[in-house]
DNA sequence: ATTAAATTTCAATAATTACTGAAAGTTTAA
DNA sequence: TTAAACTTTCAGTAATTATTGAAATTTAAT
């Protein structure tokens, strides 16, 4: 394999990945891209090598900017913006976590509680109790999974092999 | 709110979840609805209650079943299918995270290992390796949650309590 | 201030993904 | 062995999600 058909194949595996997990394909090639390239990269450079619109390009810049995943950075003497990747894999992934966390975790977590706030009649009151502590368990375990993720967003990378291997054994 | 009223919503919330980390929105409101269901269901009370088609509550059916977070049971005298919802969300937890590290986990693992039998010739010899270093660093990364995870939906309930225990302190 | 370069926005369009419903297939009871 | 009950399949369609490209806006050098 060449080099040139190894990073293609690289960003597709990493599109791919990307959009299993409910991560924009394209935005995911753009990380993979830039995870592969030590030097900076303008927007164009990211139209030209994807083969995709200005607009696109720019919009899932802007979020892997956001997700911490890229950096801004100039070039003295050029006006256009370019950008680097950041490369510590493990800190892309702490990143990737505590943003995910955010926005799919906590709001099922505040609607289990909200949801747990459902009067109950004469009538169905035991139907009432049943479903309650049903959701009672879920909001538990998302809570636990919760504040995993959090120590995980929040410590290095030696504290996760640390911990890796205790458990591997 | 009413009993009804906090069902939806909690079948909704459940639905956009598995949406945003790439389920299938239905899928993941079926397996809602049984999980806040006692009794047996089958595949016409899911067509009501969610107001579905027939094929696609058979289809997303037969994946719950697969994924093992739904099981087939008959009631005697009934010819037609029930099934009742797995409700220990740590056992549903574990079975999901299985099904999904083989199909999407092994792929990129396996992406990762063949990219690496690039070739380099004199020219690019360097670039290939600082290449190769970054693959060999990516694998090394996902292997490792591959292994934590294999450990994960091997375990029992205490001992993920135990770990989480230890780290959250 | 002017203007050219660069970036952002967003309505229109394309691509992907999911759903429907009817027909084909299967099972089971008589 | 027939036929009714039930399940599965899948081509056509709908809904959702992503992308384009050109116009509007912003930026920065003169």
């Amino acid at each position: 394999m060449e080099l040139a058909e190894a990073k293609e194949k690289f960003i597709q595996s990493w599109g791919n990945l990307g959009s299993n997990w409910g991560v924009n394909k394209t935005m995911a090639q753009i990380h993979a891209l830039f995870l592969i390239t030590e030097e900076l990269l303008s927007t164009e450079d990211v139209m030209d090598t994807l083969q995709i619109s200005r607009g696109n390009a720019n919009m899932n810049i802007r979020t892997l900017l956001e997700w911490g995943l890229l950096y801004k950075e100039s070039i003295k003497g050029e006006r256009k913006e370019f950008f680097r990747g950041e490369k510590d894999i493990w800190l892309v992934a702490r990143r990737v976590v505590r943003i995910r966390q955010r926005q799919e975790l906590e709001p099922m977590l505040n609607a289990l509680q909200e949801i747990q706030q459902v009067e109950s009649t004469e009538k169905n009151k035991e139907e009432v109790e049943k479903f309650t502590e049903r959701m009672q368990s879920i909001e538990q375990f998302s809570e636990s999974a919760d504040k995993f993720l959090t120590k995980v967003s929040k410590s290095d990378e030696s504290w996760f092999w640390k911990i890796l291997m205790k458990l591997i054994k």
